[in-house]
RNA sequence: GCGGGAGUGGCGGAAUUGGCAGACGCGCUAGACUUAGGAUCUAGUGUCCUUUGACGUGGGGGUUCAAGUCCUCUCUCCCGCACCA
């Protein structure tokens, strides 16, 4: 027996593979299709990290398996590349970031050939190839035409001292991250895109797909959907009416003021008449440091600043209240203003006892001094003249019909999902296909001038009026309007990141077609995605994003599925020895290129697949690894007691047959750690019968080759199986040969096991009884004591409770 | 703060979903073989007492013949929060 060398066996087997092209999705569509998709990497300059082998590892066993099974199967791979870290870079080492990207890549890509993934490389896509952003940008010009596009004011994080504009992850405790500048808020003009269009759709479809409960349960809760009432309240003595959310009307008589985001604009169209404007603005600033994250923590002092001059009118009592700003309340969350009912709202409450506000109970049942009752399930309506001596339900019916009829406000629907902030003041990106006309406004470019490429530019910085460094080149932004023939400007700003990634799925089903995103035919077949894996980091922005846009690709007629995905699972983090994120700045990092060359891609992928259960979180183990490299050197010597035999060892048929049921239902349902475990126990079965049939090796080679495909390709060819392995099919298992007749029964006395008896699997109560009549060890605990009850659960347990 | 999730030996985890807690692996202990090695093999290994046994799944309370699993209160930790990907 030659040393198991995993280096060369890998490399032999990977060659091969690329060579014979068997891992390219098939173009015959008579066969059952199989499309599995993990994320592509975005490729960072720090290269492959052990947590995309986590994911790429769990799909490529299904996929290896469905192969087995007969499937189709497309398993493709590219790259998410546009990006900040990418342009940083650029921008610090002064190279173009698409040469940054390109090295990237190929490293990347040569890390993942390293561990074997059967991907279909033919298929490769990179976000920031024209012949791709062509598309994403055509995308967009279908959602500016359908009026899904649209610009509105909005704040970006803008650095006083570098003049550029940041992204939140840049702003780290107020500051700049580069220089420590102080950082506030700039309003500029962006592209926004209008999700909250389909949001009860993104919510109802829900139901029509395989998502992991935790996946949905927070898009539904980041969707955040709530149905109350507009209310409106008049301003005293003017013509306005301030419009407030509330999901609570029933608690409309104990609205004693209200408050509205600092930003809010009646500020602006009130500020002559408001007495106190020096401290309003004082306190605008103070909020314009603040990210709404901040904003809304709890624990911290409540502030705020009441708006005098003002007053608006409650409209069931008829009472003027004042107008308060405060940070708690966002303009980005329904209208921007609250009524403050500090009675029944904890937040409002605490606000109320700072300011020594009055706080009226409306709802009977709590203790409003000590603290804000909330409760909606038991409390009665007082101080409420229409709704008094009603239950909570029916008073939020009474007062939402009277206020309708009233014309005082309308039910509407809110929800917490904002509009997409589509603009970016950045190079590294999608140009946004528009020009803007000094006649015709918004004109998109023309599809067949499509892609707008990203032109050549000598810096990457942003301009230092916020603007993106495109701006800055007037031969690109200088052009004519696509419609008149006029003078006309490009848009400047980029596509965010999430652009490319919103719609690179259905790319990979047809990824060099120049004349669609992808051919009808093509995805007809392929559509919708089987099993899409991915981090639970992208459940609400990502995974939101696309499945909104292939909505709307749907709508367009485009793709043929309401949802994009069928099945959506979610692996958890690997973190390092020490239990906490890998982080450069930790030098806790593992690089999975050590771990390839130090013990090979088997033992990475065994591990990792073996590591602890797959959607949780789990520090990384040196020992765990060597670990993995053991069992696979036990399998290579396994060689060695292999005999002639074209069927399953007697003894070990029943174990044989269980493996195959357990490992097969395993790898379909993420528990790749038990079935690898049970593939151990199958093993340590084979060494103590001392040899194994060619037949029992055979099977167990294919059970494991989704996890270890180089070592059990190798160890198939060195044993003389037939062809090889990736040609040969996945085993089936007999039910009949599973069963056992006799089993081993526990006994327990008063729930306590106390010893156990051996049983055929049909035997009734009545031989039990007998059985246990027999056992000493058992009778001694019934000695003196009088039966009460006895329970038999057939193949479970056989419990009699004593007194 | 809001939303999601997790707490089981020295460690990673398993437990057919209410039925023998600790499968499998790591680590550790002892032994065997040694061309002395971070190799391989054998045995042991939740805690406590010498044994019968008692205790044991973050903590408190409860339901049940039976609870890691169900109910209730509570503590701790992790992830996301919209311009990181």
């Amino acid at each position: 027996m030659k040393e198991y060398r995993p280096n060369e066996i890998e490399k032999k087997w990977q060659d091969i593979w690329e060579e014979k092209r068997v891992f390219e999705a098939k173009d015959d569509k008579s066969l059952p299709k199989f499309y599995a998709l993990v994320e592509f990497p975005y490729p960072s300059g720090e290269g492959l990290h052990v947590g995309h082998p986590r994911s790429y590892t769990a799909l490529d066993i299904v996929s290896r398996k469905r192969r087995l099974e007969g499937y189709n199967v497309l398993f493709p791979m590219g790259w998410d590349a546009f990006g900040l870290p990418t342009e940083n870079y650029a921008i610090k080492h002064k190279i173009h970031p698409r040469i940054v990207t390109e090295k990237n890549v190929e490293r990347f890509k040569k890390q993942l050939k390293s561990i074997g993934f059967s991907f279909d490389w033919s298929r490769e896509i990179n976000t920031t190839d024209p012949d791709y952003y062509k598309w994403t940008q055509w995308i967009f010009i279908k959602l500016f035409e359908k009026g899904l596009a649209y610009k509105k004011e909005m704040p970006i994080n803008w650095c006083t001292s570098c003049k550029v504009g940041l992204a939140n992850e840049e702003v780290v405790g107020g500051a700049c991250e580069r220089c420590g500048g102080e950082v506030v808020r700039k309003v500029k003009n962006q592209w926004m895109l209008k999700i909250t269009e389909y949001a009860d759709r993104l919510i109802d479809d829900l139901e029509l797909v395989d998502y992991i409960e935790r996946v949905k349960t927070q898009q539904i809760n980041w969707i955040g959907r709530s149905e109350g009432m507009e209310v409106y309240f008049k301003i005293a003595e003017k013509e306005d009416v301030l419009k407030v959310f509330t999901t609570r009307p029933d608690t409309l008589y104990g609205a004693t003021y209200m408050v509205i985001a600092p930003e809010h604009p009646l500020i602006e169209k009130y500020k002559d008449i408001i007495e106190n404007m020096d401290e309003v603005r004082k306190y605008q600033e103070y909020v314009s440091k603040k990210s709404d994250f901040e904003r809304t923590e709890l624990s911290k002092e409540k502030t705020g600043v009441e708006i005098k001059g003002l007053k608006a009118i409650n409209p069931v009592t008829n009472k003027e209240i004042p107008i308060w700003i405060s940070d708690y309340v966002l303009m980005t969350y329904g209208t921007g203003a609250i009524m403050a009912v500090p009675a029944h709202d904890s937040r409002d409450w605490e606000f109320a006892k700072k300011f020594n506000l009055p706080i009226v109970e409306v709802v009977k049942g709590g203790n409003v001094e000590k603290e804000a009752y909330t409760d909606t399930e038991s409390g009665i309506l007082v101080n409420s003249e229409l709704i008094n001596g009603l239950e909570v339900k029916e008073a939020i019916e009474k007062i939402s019909n009277w206020l309708e009829e009233q014309g005082l406000g309308e039910r509407k629907v809110n929800y917490k999902l904002r509009d997409w902030v589509f603009s970016r003041q950045r190079y590294w990106g999608e140009p946004i296909p528009l020009v803007e006309c000094e006649k015709c406004g918004w004109v998109p470019v023309p599809e067949d001038q499509l892609p707008v490429m990203l032109p050549e530019v000598e810096n990457y910085e942003p301009t230092d009026t916020g603007e993106s460094p495109l701006a800055n080149i007037t031969e690109w932004v200088e052009t004519n309007c696509p419609k008149c023939g006029g003078k006309a400007k490009r848009e400047t700003d980029t596509m965010p990141q999430w652009a490319g990634s919103s719609w690179y799925y259905l790319r990979y089903i047809d990824p060099h077609n120049p004349n669609a995103l992808a051919s009808k035919e093509e995805l007809d077949y392929w559509m919708p995605v089987d099993w899409y894996n991915g981090g639970m980091e992208h459940t609400t922005l990502h995974l939101l994003y696309s499945r909104f846009w292939h909505k709307f690709l749907y709508d367009i007629g485009i793709v043929n599925t309401r949802e994009p995905y069928m099945k959506r699972t979610s692996q958890g983090m690997i973190l390092g020895e020490n239990n906490e994120k890998m982080s450069k700045s930790r030098g806790n990092v593992i690089n999975p290129d050590g771990i390839v060359a130090e013990f090979g891609a088997d033992t990475l992928r065994t591990y990792e697949m073996f590591i602890g259960d797959f959607e949780k979180a789990v520090p990384w183990s040196e020992n765990g690894v060597k670990g993995c490299r053991r069992f696979l050197e036990r399998v290579w010597r396994l060689q060695d007691i292999v005999v002639t035999g074209d069927e399953y060892t007697k003894e070990l048929e029943a174990s044989i047959h269980k493996t195959i049921k357990k490992v097969s239902e395993d790898y379909e349902s993420l528990k790749f750690n038990t079935a690898i475990a049970a593939l151990m126990t199958l093993l340590n079965e084979f060494n103590d019968s001392g040899k194994i049939t060619k037949a029992d090796m055979k099977t167990f080679l294919i059970l494991l080759n989704p996890v270890a495909p180089h070592i059990t390709e190798e160890l198939w060819e060195i044993i003389g199986l037939p062809g090889m392995l990736h040609e040969s099919q996945w085993p089936k298992y007999d039910e009949e040969k599973i069963k056992e007749d006799i089993l081993e029964l526990p006994v327990q006395v008063n729930g306590k096991v106390r010893g156990t008896i051996m049983v055929n699997v049909d035997d009734g109560q009545e031989v039990i009884k007998e059985k246990v009549k027999e056992n000493k060890g058992i009778m001694k605990h019934l000695e003196g004591k009088q039966i009460v009850k006895e329970i038999f659960i057939p193949g479970k347990i056989y419990n009699i409770v004593v007194k």
